[in-house]
DNA sequence: TGAAATGTTGGGGCG
DNA sequence: ACGCCCCAACATTTC
């Protein structure tokens, strides 16, 4: 094969995989030798830098790619630093002429590849930048009208008459090419990605990072969760989602091989599609919405009435409420880095409506203890659950977490897990223990604020104030 | 990808 | 047999 290029780098960043990546493929096809580049810049993602859970998930994927490229013959180089500077000196290290990549469609690293990319070419080196994140390019999902998509349903009609346009995945090389041994690498313990005070035993256990563990679990989904994912989503004490969130996060599987496997295995996944197409919407509405991080896309919200409340914030933060579906999810969030979906919205709803606390103080909380953390889906998550994103719920949609408990756990078994205090109760009062009449708290043992939190708001009275309060604004 | 309030219907107990 | 009431079950409306 004839090279256009002596040597290339590619620049990984959330595409922690070998198979289906395009710039690796590109590389490979362009030059002789080919560079794998990790460089660690968290700052330049402020003010959303990832996340003590996130890191977490990091270096165990960073070690895991590493491992990977090893065992095909050519070797990672971890640097630190800021990434023009570190592309630069690579680039004069290797003489490379070539750098690869693929896009992250976040505000702060479209601004800094914009500028890296327009540096780069000023001296002469090629820079091909390439989608393996997304489904389709956001500039290219558009209405009859030329616009974005704000509205969900008609988005995804779209998106799913052109799944066809998918080209298949991108097989992984079998080969790479060596790596001069004269070419330094940051050791990965000196990035410093794993907590300081040893709290990811718990993560440890829970999940198999990389690549190969993101494609363990999604063959472990297929086989076991995926044809009734329609009704077994919804049960937080069941394993009955895919988990590939933080996979997708880091780029360790793509959608479209997520797509591919389902169809090759004929499982039949219409509304586990949708959630693709959830996240794929959120995507494209960050793309589109840029400033969606940190205001509300609807701007009545710029003037609703938060409430600024650090007792009741740390109380949630910690599953500390007393109301035990909650307390349950933001401990199991806490615990391994991940909640259950349904969960999620039960939570965020309490947070922003019963407290009635800025959704923002919810997206911090989720982006330091999400190891599936993810700006776009983030920031639609809970601007979708506080009323004031696209296609939002209503704000006057509040969730009873007493129903939903009932409804989504019928036989209690998740609050029991995370809630362990109040086990010995009977399932009437379980998901409302303030309800509970004295002798039936103390035959469970349990004194209200002294074993377990009394409930710091009261569901009726605080969902009449929330929806006092969104009348200020209608 | 809600919940609560309000409205409607129809079966059954009862005088 | 009949009207009346109660109330569950379901549907609709409202927030």
């Amino acid at each position: 094969m004839s090279h256009t290029h002596q040597t290339a780098l590619v620049w990984f960043r959330r595409d922690l995989r070998l198979a289906d990546n395009p710039a690796l493929t590109h590389a490979l096809s362009e030059a002789r030798n080919v560079i794998p580049v990790f460089i660690h810049a968290p700052d330049e993602e402020a003010p959303w830098s990832p996340g003590a859970a996130s890191l977490w998930w990091l270096h165990h994927s960073l070690a895991s790619l590493s491992r990977d490229i090893t065992g095909l013959g050519g070797r990672l180089i971890l640097r630190q630093g800021a990434s023009l500077a570190c592309l630069q000196q690579l680039i004069s290290e290797t003489s490379a002429t070539l750098v690869c990549w693929n896009r992250v469609y976040e505000p702060s690293c479209i601004v800094r590849d914009t500028n890296i990319k327009r540096v780069l070419k000023d001296q002469a080196i090629e820079c091909s930048s390439h989608n393996a994140a997304l489904l389709f390019e956001p500039w290219q999902v558009r209405t009859q009208q030329d616009k974005p998509f704000r509205v969900f349903t008609p988005f995804w009609k779209h998106c799913q008459t052109r799944l066809a346009e998918q080209p298949l995945p991108l097989a992984a090389p079998n080969l790479l090419p060596g790596v001069n041994k004269s070419l330094t690498s940051a050791d990965l313990s000196s990035l410093h990605l794993l907590p300081r005070i040893k709290w990811d035993s718990g993560m440890q256990a829970h999940w198999q990072t990389g690549e190969a563990g993101a494609h363990a679990r999604l063959q472990q989904f297929i086989n076991d969760s995926a044809s009734h994912y329609a009704t077994e989503r919804d049960r937080p004490d069941k394993t009955g989602t895919s988990c590939m969130g933080p996979y997708l996060h880091f780029g360790e599987i793509s959608p479209r091989q997520i797509i591919t496997a389902l169809h090759e295995q004929q499982t039949p996944a219409e509304s586990y599609l949708r959630e693709l197409g959830w996240r794929e919407f959120s995507h494209h509405l960050l793309y589109h919405f840029p400033h969606t991080t940190n205001a509300p896309l609807d701007i009545r919200f710029e003037k609703f009435p938060w409430d600024k409340n650090a007792a009741a914030l740390q109380a949630w933060q910690r599953g500390q409420t007393g109301i035990p579906l909650v307390d349950a999810g933001m401990r199991e969030l806490w615990h391994t880095g991940w909640m259950h979906n349904r969960v999620r919205m039960v939570v965020a709803s309490f947070l922003t409506k019963n407290l009635r606390i800025h959704w923002l103080e919810g997206a911090r909380w989720f982006w330091d203890t999400l190891v599936d953390a993810d700006l776009a889906n983030n920031t639609q998550g809970w601007q979708w659950t506080a009323g004031c994103g696209a296609d939002a719920a209503p704000f006057f949609r509040i969730f009873n977490p007493t129903l939903q408990a009932e409804r989504f756990d019928p036989e209690f078994n998740y609050i029991r897990r995370w809630v362990p205090e109040i086990a010995r109760l009977p399932n009437k009062w379980i998901t409302k223990p303030w309800e509970a009449p004295d002798i039936e708290l103390s035959k469970a043992g349990i004194k209200l604020g002294r074993d377990y939190p009394s409930a710091i708001v009261d569901l009726g009275a605080s969902r009449e104030a929330a929806l006092d309060a969104y009348k200020e604004i209608k």
